[in-house]
DNA sequence: GCGTTCTTGTCCATATTATGGACAAGACAA
DNA sequence: TTGTCTTGTCCATAATATGGACAAGAACGC
């Protein structure tokens, strides 16, 4: 449509294999129900992010309910992944390598902190809360359950991930979420700078924090070919945060992210 | 290609709905290659299985991996589930109602029975093994693991979903599984004989399991609307699973199918 | 070495397939 | 009523996915 990288056939490195885009869009809408969890997400906005047609949503999310992959909510009519899908991933270990790598360093740096602590993977263009470590802390910010999908710069582990890769990658990334930003009440500028902030910084930071009062700080974990692919974060209110406290508290993630990287390695 | 239900535009009822060949096809993929679980299955036995065309099957299974939905393993080149799917799937709850619905009675029948325990869903044309208990008894039948996936009619579990639903829905997954019986020494015929007799008895049974030496009964259990949507089974060295104790055995999993089935009721 | 039989990967002319503009109907508000 | 949402459908058309044919690599036997 506009991704037109046609010309010939330069069939080169990256992305380009064509044939398949009913598939590719298929595939973008579920990420899209997947953002919405279990509620679901109405078909206008599903129109409005993926900048495809109404028909053609349509009609891919229909074939997909008759083939199980998708279910709809019977009073809102919102469209959320169906049980096929837990049900294919079935077919994969579990627990996950990162998720098993990662263990013993959220359990030393959740016992440390004390607040609460979140593993963050990137895929595709989003984040994903795949761990939650609750602290000892009377106050834990629980907001962001195990299964969250935002899209990448929103979150200070999203920017944090950004953060760690090449700018020019996180500039397409940012770009490609830009319809989806409204959403969270941010732009391609706000989160550029945010990425920008902590590539200085060395490790992501959000003083407002997506939920009201509640501060962020995340450091990426990369793999070994130097991607980044996870950020490890720690919410709290915000008040307790100072710079006292970050600076340590930031000692800890740094450590235990390179803990982890070390543990994936193996 | 062959299942024409062409003529003009009669989209009443089941399954019709056009304009996403290439869809289904990738689904169709999916679900083949999520049978070979972690160790996937090679291109050649994923034409084979679904009767699409090499250059087909090789697209798309390519697209899927650049998409991240599918990896390819280094040194077999198998095609498996990538990890992009348990990624979709943590847009849903877990666990599911299912599962939670079973539990208490899974707990009851393992401590009763003391031989190991399986829960089983019907996915599509498929047995899924979602639950596995294990019981005090020294010898257990340990072989069928969670998310081991089979088509159905090959397991003592496919043989009692199929037997719990009318004759000419089982007939016709019996038909479209045909393919894939030979890798597991059997065919139709054998299935539907099985199927018949699973339907007198009021449970599904095989004397020579699929593992060596092994036997497993195996009762269904129905959805709200009468479909069955799984099975319970137990799996016993056959020396174990003498006549008297078939008996007892399966008073106790028809027991606690119905009270599954209240619980999913409530 | 060479042939045989597997496998996987690629090309490209073709017609089948998915597309999306336009239209319609339902829900809710003013 | 009209207006502004939403979701659902039609169908002529262009673009897409298709698959026959070809190629190359791997494993085996002789």
């Amino acid at each position: 449509m506009d991704k037109t990288n046609s010309r010939k056939s330069a069939r080169s490195a990256l992305e380009p294999r064509q044939g398949a885009q009913a598939i590719r869009r298929a595939l973008a809408v579920l990420r899209i129900l997947a953002a919405g969890r279990e509620d679901g997400v109405p078909l206008a906005e599903v129109v409005r992010t993926t900048g495809l047609t109404r028909p053609t949503v349509h009609r891919i999310v229909h074939v997909l309910i008759e083939e199980g992959i998708v279910e709809r909510h019977g009073r809102s009519g919102r469209y959320a992944i169906g049980n096929q899908v837990p049900e294919l991933a079935l077919a994969r270990p579990r627990p996950s390598r990162l998720l098993v790598a990662a263990n013993p360093s959220l359990q030393r740096a959740s016992t440390e902190i004390g607040d609460t602590l979140f593993l963050t993977v990137r895929t595709g263009n989003d984040t994903l809360c795949v761990d939650r470590r609750i602290g000892i802390y009377p106050i834990q910010v629980l907001s962001i359950e195990v299964g969250a999908r935002r899209p990448l710069g929103v979150s200070s582990a999203g920017v944090a991930i950004l953060a760690a890769m090449p700018a020019p990658d996180a500039r397409k990334i940012v770009a490609a979420n830009e319809k989806r930003f409204a959403a969270y009440r941010t732009d391609v500028a706000t989160v550029l700078g945010q990425v920008t902030a902590a590539r200085r910084l060395g490790y992501g930071m959000r003083e407002i924090g997506l939920v009201q009062g509640t501060k962020s700080i995340s450091t990426w974990i990369k793999t070994p070919d130097g991607q980044p692919a996870a950020a490890m974060t720690v919410s709290a209110v915000r008040t307790r945060l100072g710079p006292r406290r970050e600076q340590e508290v930031v000692e800890i993630l740094l450590r235990e992210a390179r803990s982890i990287e070390q543990a994936i390695h193996g």
